[in-house]
DNA sequence: TCCTTTGCAGTACGGCCGTACTATAAAGGA
DNA sequence: TCCTTTATAGTACGGCCGTACTGCAAAGGA
């Protein structure tokens, strides 16, 4: 077996060409002629590595699903494996709020391809689905541990409370991406969002966590 | 000038059939021909009533507007001019939960558009915001409205509360589609939200509003 | 050393794209 | 009546698309 290459290495290489190119164009201008040249590669190159369009655009869709994971895993490392529950939570829907361009480029890849599969059944699939119930689990696991403690009130249920701090973080991170919020306000408002649900009695807007920007 | 017809009516004809071609395939298919043959024209006309794809897609996208901002008149129509404010803003966020075949297709539409303006420099126009300020602006003098009349604390913050309720709907929306949430769940959701809002001591989820289905 | 496999480039093909151009039927105005 | 304008169809063109096919340099195994 002669030449060997890294073929995850390569695969990596061309999808997140695809990942640059889908940022300016949408994922339509994601071609093969468009990601190969952007990978600087040829257009075969792309082919021999995944074969057809429906299997590049399967591969990018499960490179953005890793990335979001590992953002997700590297956010809840930072702030510390036994935090409490409303400052891992911040921590968690932090990961949906982009500040820097590769986050930006993982949020709007990640639209692109919920949306996308909506009209396209390829990228229809159960995978699909993994990273917002993910993001649900842990957030109804937080808390129902802030439950437990005694941190949230008891009326609070924690399935649907984690439906909508997921609901609010992902449209927030639309919102940034659409330029209707600026990464400063949607932390905020994720802020005010725990500050109700921690301290339902206190008024919520003057006290919500430790600041603005050590969301991210 | 012989030869009448609706240039209005044709266009509309023309954008509905885009619309339909849309929901199956999404944006990306929404092209000339496909766009034409469902209209039952020729390519011909549809560059004859909107000159370049460009211009079609911009009246599309104003068509989709149109759309929601007439069920969401119709829906305030419903609920009476004077109802109270949690059940005005219950029949607003119900416009944006997709029930039938028509508003699943305005609300695919909508969020196609979204996300397409995100990396289209032509579809990102100020009017495309349009819809979420209103929403939201909707929902913060609704929540005002209570807040004077004392139906909600004082802590709230209409501003952000109304953010956090228009980013809900729309995420229901687009649960909704991506078969997350069935519409039940989603309506089951608003209604928890709004009790969280109206009645923060009670225990939120055993008593939330009238009931399952009637947001529509 | 030589052969086989691997990694890659180049080219070609059929198809769809947006768009420009031409033709023409019909209908109101002169 | 005839002419001009309008609404429509048809066709043609250059370009990009995904993909299949051919060719070839290089490197490990025999």
């Amino acid at each position: 077996m002669p030449r060997k290459v890294d073929h995850g290495q390569r695969r990596r290489e061309i999808t997140a060409a695809l990942a640059r190119i889908t940022v300016k164009g949408g994922l339509e201008a994601a071609t093969f002629r468009q990601v190969a040249a952007e990978a600087g590669v040829s257009v075969n190159l792309v082919q021999y590595y995944f074969g057809s369009k429906d299997e590049l655009l399967l591969a990018a869709q499960r490179h953005v699903a890793e990335r979001v994971g590992r953002r997700f895993r590297a956010a809840r490392l930072a702030v510390g494996e036994d935090a409490p529950p409303r400052d891992t939570i911040r921590a968690g829907l932090g990961v949906f709020l982009p500040r820097d361009a590769e986050s930006r480029e993982t949020t709007l890849l990640f639209v692109a391809f919920f949306v996308a599969a909506l009209t396209n059944p390829t990228l229809y699939r159960p995978e699909a689905r993994e990273v917002p119930d993910r993001l649900h689990g842990f957030l109804a696991e937080q808390i129902r541990r802030a439950r437990a403690a005694g941190e949230v009130s008891h009326g609070v249920d924690p399935e649907r409370e984690a439906t909508i701090l997921a609901l609010l973080a992902a449209g927030l991170g639309q919102s940034i991406l659409g330029g209707i919020h600026t990464p400063d306000a949607a932390a905020d408002l994720v802020d005010y969002a725990l500050a109700r649900l921690f301290d339902p009695d206190a008024s919520a807007a003057s006290r919500h966590g430790p600041g603005l920007t050590n969301i991210h």
